[in-house]
DNA sequence: ATGAAAGCGCTAACAT
DNA sequence: ATGTTAGCGCTTTCAT
């Protein structure tokens, strides 16, 4: 077999090698299709011999619709790393394929969305990455649904969005810090016009203040190590020292932890709180062993799948997932 | 402007808005077509007010290639991560997009790569995984260059290669462990199918045993944290306990770190030495200061760059790239 | 420089 | 159940 003489036979080569018609050829390799088994078995036959595959970008020329769901993605972040893993899982599950963009962090992922049209993807999902007002608009009207998870602007016109529980969890943070005796704080914030970290900002800081204890001493670590640095630096060296500090992202309080033991020579822990947010894997390493309040991958995923499947763009528009406290050593005082 | 009607205007559709053919649409969607000025400056209000945005599927079924690149990759490694992210990057520079499969490590990626070739894809990238001779075979047949780089069998019809130097760099690596003045040594390996795995334990062994020293004890750490910390407990636990120990890859010896510390309570460097391979950002991290041999990823994407580009795939069909010695305190003695 | 016409490889009526 | 026919949206001769 596979004697090839074309290196992309067509169905009409298979046809004619068959003895059938193209369109007999067409339904062999469409389920359900009405075709006897005989001549589904003649036509195999001869696609196999002949190395035969349909071209999916025809047949997605005809349904106009192509089974990619592009996906945009912020490169570095492990938490982001482990969405596109299980995405990427669900979606082969599911018969679909995933067109893929990275994009440098802070700018709009105008450019790659647009490629992203061209193909015709079924859906856009954006990873930790922001997109304007206007491109989300266009998408709009071209029907192409777009979900963002993680760091997305809200309420934007055609733009669905999957998030963590942004106030509560770090509400639910600022609780287990004051349990375990801390009485002055930190906050590393992301960039300053990230929605999330914002949202954990005001959440961790509200329930501070409705205490009566003081606001957190903030840096910005711009949600990356080198920026996290930077900030932890600066959080570290003032006079008095928070007791605990609480980072946007795992990945910061990672950082954090860095300077904190191998700069300071500071125990983590009984010297200096330190809690993260998102659940990365990382955290869970007992050379970190950090505290942390995890969004569960499984459910972003499980989220994220019926939007895609689903016919109907307009069925939970704003999704808020519901996290879990990882209360670890970074945050025990003995 | 942008008042759309269909969703999905077609070269039709704006031909019939500025009032010129349809094949005129598409020469002004064309760099370095014969076109007047003006026609493509009415072309392209039109399609500006319609929102039309050029079929790439309709562009690639006539072109016979997609301009898209098909990637297969194992997920959870840090390393094979750190590659997408930069040959992603890369891509985008050269206007070519990426079509992404995640394989579950250890078995074929036989059905990724059949699904990328029905896309039409340009070329196949192997990151990590392994693919049967059959399908390279299929792909060869079909005109479909395929490069596998790292954990990929050579020689094998059709398949370019892109590979550490993995003997000389473990040769290095043994020297170094030698110089810093261990002498009884321990071998963390990948899978046993591995040709990676297997290059870098030739190289280690025979350097040791070339100066008459014994060949190291040996574990199976599979190129995962799990295994690795298996594998690290049965290594570290033999008597007499090896001085230093290999890793194969740079994940499974942060494992291996994480057991000897927190399981047993050894000093890293002193009473045992500890080194990987591959250069991922982890191990220049403080806390883990590993030595390591590195692979620059630029120097990666730099060679499987032209590969992509060419149109002949038969230029340099198994590249070796050379690595450098990081020696940090993982290894140190004193 | 521009338009008309012929496909690229496939699916989907429509006949039979 | 099968063949025939007409496109999907675009690029590309070939005329003009």
């Amino acid at each position: 077999m596979t004697k090839r003489t074309s290196p992309h036979p067509t169905a009409h080569d298979v046809a004619r090698l068959a003895g059938v018609s193209q369109a007999a050829v067409s339904r062999a390799f469409t389920t359900k299709a009405s075709i006897a088994l005989a001549t589904r078995n003649k036509v195999f036959e001869a696609a196999n011999a002949l190395g035969y595959r349909p071209n999916l970008l025809a047949r997605s020329l005809i349904k106009g619709k192509s089974g990619m769901v592009g996906v945009v993605i912020s490169p570095l972040s492990p938490f982001c790393m482990a969405v596109l893993d299980a995405f990427s899982a669900r979606l082969s599950d599911v018969g679909k394929h995933m067109l893929v963009f990275t994009n440098d962090g802070a700018k709009a992922v105008d450019k790659p969305v647009e490629a992203l049209m061209k193909f015709r993807v079924d859906a856009i999902v954006l990873i930790g990455v922001r997109v304007t007002a206007k491109q989300a608009r266009q998408c709009h009207e071209a029907q192409v649904p777009i979900i963002a998870f993680s760091r997305s602007p809200r309420n934007m016109k055609g733009v669905a969005s999957i998030t963590s529980d942004n106030v509560a969890g770090s509400e639910v943070i600022a609780r287990h810090l004051i349990a375990q005796g801390y009485r002055t704080f930190g906050y590393m914030a992301g960039p300053e016009e990230s929605k999330a970290s914002q949202e954990r900002e005001a959440g961790f800081t509200a329930h501070l203040t409705s205490l009566g204890l003081p606001a957190p001493e903030r840096a910005v670590g711009q949600f990356h190590r080198a920026g996290a640095f930077e900030a932890a630096r600066s959080l570290l060296s003032r006079t008095p020292r928070p007791e605990a500090i609480f980072c946007a992202t795992d990945e910061m309080a990672l950082a954090l932890i860095e300077v904190a033991r191998h700069e300071l020579n500071l125990a983590i822990g009984r010297e200096v709180g330190v809690a993260g947010f998102d659940g990365i894997e990382e955290a869970a390493w007992p050379t970190f062993d950090l505290t942390t309040y995890s969004t569960p991958v499984e459910s972003v995923i499980g989220h994220l799948s019926p939007m895609l499947l689903d016919e109907q763009p307009e069925l939970p528009l704003h999704t808020v997932i519901t996290g879990k406290l990882e209360a670890r050593g970074s945050t025990r005082r003995d």
